[in-house]
DNA sequence: ATGGTACGTCTACGCCGTAGACTACTGTGG
DNA sequence: CCACAGTAGTCTACGGCGTAGACGTACCAT
């Protein structure tokens, strides 16, 4: 009585669901072992050790983004800015899983059809490529520093991140008081994605409209 | 003979050491004890447990920044982007650390005073305090993953990560082969905050001048 | 039927964070 | 001057971790 049949799939899979439901800590090999009722070294046939398994998850997740949902009928500014938010949300929907992700992000499999289309975007609106790389990995570092940041904030407590501000000594700090009080620092952390994804569209427009009027010889 | 006269800061100062030189795995209590020749309980009479030691290494590299170090007399644009470089370059002087402060910096006392000079820099030159938020926020966030992306990635091995860019499909990934040939991955990655803070200043610049214009009645 | 192979199990090793009891020293009030 | 309380470092031990290596057991092709 052995065939239990376990894949690496199946692996991946409990082990995303542990990490959603409990925390990146909460998985351990032994714990996997259990939640898949088996003992903790089987996994050990289908991964070489516990990072493969991290990478699993973290391939698994970024799988979950869908490049092709932007309607490539609109402006690529649009384009760009929903394929942010998707990835972001992507994120979002597995805050404890960002850790993770921020520190293989660009190194996965998964990511690159996302990459590759954003790289499209832009490039076909006339953007340098190195241009467009920046761009890219910003979104990237951005939206998992944000994941990340929107998880732990919520795990310790409720929202008293921002009251702790709100307590600083406002003759040191009276703006950070100020944005504390206004919700900024913590409401916020999603819009700051879009804020910077609209700054660096300005920076790509800018430039590329630069290098029209000198192709053009206009001004 | 006891009195090897510890404190927070030797201890702090140790782990630090540790992180920096032999990476974040290798910051145990008993390394950080057998650093110190001293028993690894010891430094529980100074600390509460080791989360409370990890806040004070990020607390520790946080107060290497000096927000004083920007020319006030320059333009604010200027002054931006020289606090968000000598964020990142304090970062990248210890990248073993970078993952723990791109799970803490906004909640450590340390970058506050950076956090509020540079709210102060944008609020004067007429920012929203919520763009001004969401402009420091990501340069936190770039920051931090720029800096752990940056260690991540030398030291598994040499630079060979570009290369496995650049064996992908060329049909599939076309776009991203070119990049990697370029280089524009993995030597680029310092760009990328410069870039992003310039189309960052670029929004604040149109904002403000859209409001400059709707106060004074112009257009 | 037999031998090989893939897969799950078991035991054990050396790490980890840290609780709790113990010891040696220091500075203070009687 | 001394007892005594408090402080700082030590020791032992517990439960958990990742995983190496030996061991069974069920299947499949011969």
């Amino acid at each position: 009585m052995v065939a239990k049949g376990l894949t690496r799939a199946t692996l991946t899979e409990a082990a995303l669901r542990i990490v959603d439901g409990d925390g990146l800590d909460a998985l351990s090999m032994r714990r996997l072992g259990s939640e898949l009722r088996v003992d903790p070294m089987a996994a050990y046939r289908h991964i070489p050790n516990k990072e493969a398994l991290l990478d699993e998850v973290v391939e698994a997740v970024m799988s979950e983004i869908d490049p092709d949902a932007v309607d490539a009928s609109r402006p690529w500014q649009d384009q760009l800015r929903s394929l942010a938010r998707s990835y972001l949300a992507t994120l979002r929907a597995h805050p404890n899983a960002a850790p993770l992700i921020a520190q293989r992000s660009l190194r996965t499999a998964g990511s690159l059809r996302v990459v590759e289309e954003a790289l499209r975007i832009m490039t076909e609106a006339g953007a340098q490529l190195a241009d467009a790389v920046a761009t890219i990995d910003a979104i990237g570092l951005l939206s998992s520093g944000i994941a990340q940041a929107a998880g732990a904030s919520s795990e310790p407590q409720g929202g008293a991140s921002a009251d702790r501000f709100a307590g600083l000594p406002p003759h040191e700090f009276p703006l950070l008081g100020q944005a504390a009080h206004a919700g900024a620092l913590s409401d916020g952390l999603a819009d700051v994605l879009d804020f910077a994804v609209d700054g660096m569209i300005a920076a790509l427009e800018a430039k590329g409209a630069a290098a029209n009027e000198r192709l053009t010889g206009a001004r």
